[in-house]
DNA sequence: GTCTATACATCGATAGAC
DNA sequence: GTCTATCGATGTATAGAC
């Protein structure tokens, strides 16, 4: 029974991979199962059909996305703290799901125009409402600009921190923390120098190549 | 003479648009021939393979970018006006051609692996190059801050602009020079409000409002 | 320069033996 | 639960008539 579950998880994890690195439609049922060990037949013991291992790698990714984000919002912070715990977890479920979080990234065209994957749309609905509340909460109580769009900050800030995944390596020199810190100091105060009259701290980095 | 031109220039535009719709494996030689009004076997008489059409587009798409940032460097200004301009030339060439910008970046990691695109990355290498001369520039004479590694803030900044691509609508209410003014604040200024008398620290807990 | 016709490979998915 | 064998659809690309 659990060597069962095994190759189930086996297909999906193997799957992932595979999908993340070359693509939806460039990885084929053949190559999934000849990476997992068997044949391609029998994959469709475990599974309807291709779409359906992929769906089922989504569904889990972005239901684990909510369970974090909801944690962020039950801590009922002030909105920048909020904003900071929201790349903070995204960045971490980043690096817990590197495949799932790329093809997510990578093939949502696709995932739009196919049928069977209604259920991750309503999930995406659920993230976005997540990010804007918190940063149109900002922007109602004064810690936040107003004069730039909440709806335009939200997107460039979440394709800034999602597709960090193409270039990120999380196991290198520059870590997923040093990483989320440099996200929430950049989106909230700039990259412009602070101001000489007034005092900045500088913290000290770790070393970079 | 100049009909032949225009039917190899029809394929061009008519393959990008779906490629850039659809993705590269989901376009099929015998739709962009069906869209064309063609059928499919002739496409081989303008184009050695369905590669060498997205190939040509991408080349030309990349050159664009090249000879318009060579403009902004041409123009000698400080770094922080550099950095606008090449968000402005950016956005105003995904407003140009959005069908080869939406291809490269999401096709990135399908180009990788293909051979045939060399061309490409080597293109590729000079666009970063620019980016992080004007951002090195910045924290050089001092109007960009240090202690966020200068890779890190181009990966970001470039990201969050490219991929506007995905969202960002030019013809809309929203401008392609409102996005482009609002881009260059964020990235340079930050999303807080600006501190009223002193710069408050992001970490200050404050209690429920 | 386009069309007709088709070669040839590979795809997702299925049926039935074991 | 896996394998063997294969079906039917679809993919890129080609050959030769017109």
């Amino acid at each position: 029974m659990a060597e069962v579950q095994d190759r189930r998880e086996l297909i999906l994890s193997t799957a992932a991979e595979m999908v993340a690195r070359k693509g939806l439609r460039a990885t084929t049922v053949r190559a999934i199962a000849d990476a997992v060990g068997v044949f391609s037949g029998s994959l469709y013991h475990h599974f309807p059909s291709k779409d359906a291992i992929v769906d089922e790698v989504l569904t889990r990714y972005l239901d684990a996305i909510r369970a974090r984000y909801a944690l962020v919002l039950a801590s009922h912070k002030e909105p920048a703290e909020c904003l900071r715990d929201l790349v903070v977890s995204s960045l971490e479920i980043a690096e817990e799901q590197p495949h799932a979080t790329a093809i997510y990234q990578n093939e949502a065209q696709y995932l739009r125009e196919m049928p069977g994957f209604h259920g991750i749309q309503s999930a995406a609905a659920d993230i976005q409402q997540t990010w804007l509340g918190v940063i149109e909460a900002g922007v109602a109580d004064g810690s936040f600009r107003d004069d730039i769009p909440s709806w335009v900050f939200y997107r460039l800030i979440r394709d800034a921190v999602w597709l960090s995944i193409r270039w990120h390596r999380p196991d290198g020199p520059y870590s997923t923390r040093q990483l989320a810190d440099d996200v929430t100091a950049l989106f909230l105060h700039g990259f412009a120098a602070p101001a000489r009259h007034a005092p900045v701290s500088v913290r000290t980095r770790v070393g970079l190549a």
